[in-house]
DNA sequence: TGTACATCAGTGAACGCGCGTTCACTGATGTAC
DNA sequence: TGTACATCAGTGAACGCGCGTTCACTGATGTAC
């Protein structure tokens, strides 16, 4: 059945990129083969190169995927947010629950990618495309500290963002003993140390039904 | 020249382990083959097999040696300071420093090797040692907070490892851009905010001379 | 609007290659006398 | 201490397999009239 309509082959190209994007974060991007890929988009092996140059080209633009869609779930919590602490927190609490943990495929790459892009050339696609996925993710958190704008706010966005990759990266190496959900919860509690409970209004809002689960 | 004397073949299985420790940690377990590790090791791939049940098995072996060298390490700088703050203090500037971002293959297991345990069984060799040799570390790192031996101390020693361990992933992985050094510097700022300048004692010590440059 | 045909997205066999693992073989080592 | 030989660590060819990539082919799509 070959020569498909210029819809369908969008289709399949944009369903390619979300295979690869999620299979890449969960199982590494040398564990997955362009067989495999092709297989979760419903498609053969074949004609894979009809949609991109190489697996590592294609490499480079699972993540940028990845890394838009995190930062756009930051960015809607802080446009949800009344105030940048209640984003804050919601990032946090998001990134470091068991859930995000349990979802590499569909969370952070950050963290999910960070050893694969570390282990490439620094002129590949993938991490080009981290470091500026990376620098996005940054600002987001910078936007959310006490004093954004300043040197300070960027500087605790660095370290708030490692916690939160180093916790979830050991996290998920450890899963399965009870020391994975002590680094989460130990990190949580590291971040929000106020406890905040979820939100913290005098009354009950109808409209704040619990969030369908969320990566990151 | 087959059969070789015990000795030698004693030598020989050291020198398969401490190439695989040591590559392992750079390029990946599934980036390494055999015959690479052999090759390294000063062999040819046909005798592996007479060391080691499987590759995966030696992996588990790989990742159990480079714990145990990193704890050490941290056992020496405990037995050389002064005081525990100075202990944590060496820790946690050798961790961070760029020399070890470069040296991922002399480095820290638990960040060289979180992502390959991350995706492993959770029987596997790797990961079964990987979480001891991670225990090990948090037990030393809790014994050099301010209040060794509680709930507190360690706590705080989950979110110190997670942190060196986010920031050196992400230090690597972005290495090359100035965001590489600006996630280290933030990191050991905030974990040493009172910047003891190396040795803060009154009197240069002839005997402290700058230690050579170690991993971790 | 209807017809004729060039285009090209997808198929699946095939390419060379390197993988983890096995095995027949070699010859120095270690042992038994 | 010296000799005879069984042991077995290491070699390198070979195994089946799956990889990334190429390519001749197919036939519905899109276009030109």
């Amino acid at each position: 059945m070959p020569r498909v309509s210029r819809q369908q082959t969008e289709q399949h190209r944009a369903a390619i990129e979300e295979a690869s994007s999620r299979l890449f974060r969960e199982r590494g991007i040398q564990a997955v083969s362009v067989a495999d890929l092709m297989r979760a988009a419903g498609l053969t092996h074949g004609g894979f190169y009809g949609h991109f140059e190489s697996k590592e080209a294609l490499a480079g633009v699972a993540c940028a995927k990845a890394f838009a869609q995190s930062v756009e779930r930051w960015q809607g919590r802080i446009e949800q947010a009344e105030r940048p602490a209640q984003a804050r927190a919601a990032i946090v609490r998001a990134y470091l629950s068991e859930h995000s943990r349990d979802s590499a495929g569909l969370g952070c790459p950050a963290s999910a990618l960070a050893t694969d892009a570390a282990r490439e050339e620094p002129a590949s696609p993938l991490r080009q495309n981290y470091l500026g996925g990376v620098s996005q993710l940054l600002d987001l958190l910078a936007q959310v500290q006490p004093a954004p704008g300043t040197e300070v706010a960027r500087r605790q966005a660095l370290v708030e963002l490692s916690l939160m990759v180093g916790a979830q990266m050991l996290a998920r190496a450890t899963q399965g003993n009870p020391l994975s959900e002590a680094v989460l919860d130990a990190a949580c509690e590291h971040l929000l140390p106020l406890a905040e409970p979820d939100p913290p209004r005098g009354r009950a809002d109808p409209d704040s039904q619990p969030p369908a689960a969320q990566a990151d």
